[in-house]
DNA sequence: ATAGTGCGAGAAAGCGCTTTCTCGGTTATC
DNA sequence: GATAACCGAGAAAGCGCTTTCTCGCACTAT
């Protein structure tokens, strides 16, 4: 009845037996080949329709090679960021009809290749933020993972867009923001230790302590979520600073919201900054002063270089570079006279 | 060398004729298969390492009828919502060994069933979050989808397990807190008018009404959002209201920060709750009264009862219902006097 | 009228893999 | 020592589709 082998459903072949056509012509039709007669097309068109015949997409990348389908590997779904590239790439992709396969590591670094690699044999490219995987496993897998496109790190493989966020501008920009208002003493809440864009940071850092040789920045360990900077009050406390670089908006609100607990006010007693502007960093209170980074357009981006990639358009590997914009708000705000470390 | 056909990939023909085997026999090496001789399987295995053979998950595919990968429709991946429900199911898939193919529908209702098509047929399963789509649509379809897991939705399809979040309750629980701490004036600042979960809301409210005929509701037309919530301050102030149930945790943090700017002091003039416990709620300011819903746990229980529909086990579609717990937090507080419509 | 041309559709190969089927070579049994 | 039972590996079919190849037919040109 309409229904062969055991897969039970329509294929096919139940179309060319319906339409009293071979397979071939069917997959012709359906295709879109115009090499064929208007009225058998019209039968097979109905034969189709009245099976409810959808190709298998199996079949189908088998023989075409191709599965319209990429994949990303992101460290932590969970973290806003990631959100928002996966956000901007999924809507990319889907105007050009492609869907998006996903690949969380869940911050187990040491699987990440691995699962890249899967994650890549089932699609047709990859976007890949991995920011803790070292350099030289990065290296190696790169060229196996072409189409690639990388998210916050380079690579010395050829044809590999990156799309970097110039976090070490960044911060540098919200230290004078900070020096302006009247601090000398800062302090960065650094992000997880091996992260690539923890040490585009910690440059940016030195760089601006080389111009600012008069501010004090003190480096306090860290990492990246809510909690982190939560946990950070007493070694931001005790490090006497009184304007704070938060690794990023989530330690900055968990940073914000310790120092609520301790009586502190922001900014009156500490001015704090975030990094990213996620969505809530406007509505946090006081609303978060950071680094706007277009991070949903990065993903975006992401997609239309791993596209180049794809259909193969010469583009020798453009990348691109994005400035994240000072965004000032109510969490930072003139210094008081230097305290000296808080007694307790 | 060493690289055979079009494609230029490592195939398990490469394989094959580097250890001066069969492709059977790399297969069978590959797949575990004890039928083999230990040396020969040792000298597979070492021409596979050699060559740095990968199967070929397409092909794979193709032959086994499965693809280890499941699907997800989402009608708005921005919302934090989604994000935890994607969270939770990515996570507990990973376990099993399957990813998770997404499936963003931004909205647009009226392609939801076809994407859900599309997805589901590169996959061996489906979660489908749809909270727009009509019943009639949603019966249509669902047959067709199978192994299919539903978010908040029911339908009359044998065999689809629903995970629905009981709001009609979690709401009564809200406006209950409300009354008792004094409120006779409430609003509801609905959500999307076609939700079903704010459908569900709706009902629960009508219950209360039946039981509190003191207690004046007032329903405003609202939606999901931020924004949505920032907008209908004016709304709110009108309706006379005291006491605010937004639609979820969102609307609610929108309608705090209009509040916050038109100089009302929450909960002093107005309290408000809001729905899910996003992890954002108990960080604004101030934090957040609401229906906690664990929504990654309900991810987490979707990939559950997808994996024995896909294993077949006999599960009679036992779905799940969660209870909302009320979270209350500092944005709720004692009436203040009945006021009338606000001048102005 | 006959060979030439072109075009449309079926036959078949192939995408990369798994698995059944088959057969040759061992080992076991009497 | 001959027959049976067994086991391990190769041959081949098949998963559902696309595409090349091929062939038959109709139509044109000489």
């Amino acid at each position: 009845m309409a229904r062969k082998s055991a897969s039970g459903r329509i294929g096919i072949a139940d179309v060319a037996v319906k339409a009293g056509v071979s397979h071939a012509t069917v997959s012709r039709v359906m295709n879109g080949n115009f090499t064929v007669d208007p009225d058998i097309a019209a039968r097979v068109r109905a034969a189709a329709a009245e099976l409810k015949y959808q190709p298998n997409p199996v079949g189908r990348s088998l023989a075409l090679g191709k599965t319209d389908t990429i994949g990303i590997v992101v460290p932590d779904l969970a973290n806003p960021t990631f959100q928002a590239i996966l956000r901007g790439l999924s809507r990319a992709a889907a105007q050009d009809g492609y869907r998006v396969l996903i690949a969380d590591s869940f911050e187990v670094s040491s699987e990440e290749s691995i699962l890249a690699g899967e994650a890549r044999r089932r699609c047709d490219g990859l976007v890949l933020c991995a920011p803790r995987m070292s350099d030289a496993e990065l290296e190696e897998i790169a060229p196996s993972l072409h189409p690639l496109v990388l998210i916050n790190r380079t690579t010395a493989a050829p044809n590999v867009p990156s799309l970097v966020v110039d976090y070490g501008q960044g911060v540098q920009d919200i230290a004078g923001h900070l020096v302006e208002l009247g601090h000398t003493r800062l302090a960065f809440l650094a992000g997880p230790p091996r992260s690539a864009s923890n040490e585009m940071r910690l440059k940016g850092l030195e760089t601006f302590r080389a111009a600012h040789p008069e501010v004090e920045v003190t480096m306090l360990e860290g990492g990246s979520d809510f909690d982190t900077g939560h946990e950070a009050v007493d070694a931001v406390l005790q490090s006497g600073a009184t304007g704070i670089l938060a690794f990023n908006d989530l330690v900055a609100m968990g940073l914000m919201s310790g120092l609520h607990e301790r009586g502190l006010d922001v900014p009156g007693d500490i001015s704090v900054t975030g990094f990213d502007d996620i969505p809530f960093a406007r509505y946090t209170t006081p609303a978060l002063t950071t680094g706007a980074v277009p991070i949903t357009e990065l993903g975006e981006q992401a997609w239309h270089q791993l596209r180049a990639l794809i259909r193969k358009e010469g583009n020798e590997t453009p990348g691109g570079r994005y400035q994240p914009r000072l965004e000032v708000r109510a969490s930072t705000g003139p210094a008081k006279a230097p305290r000296s470390t808080v007694h307790g």
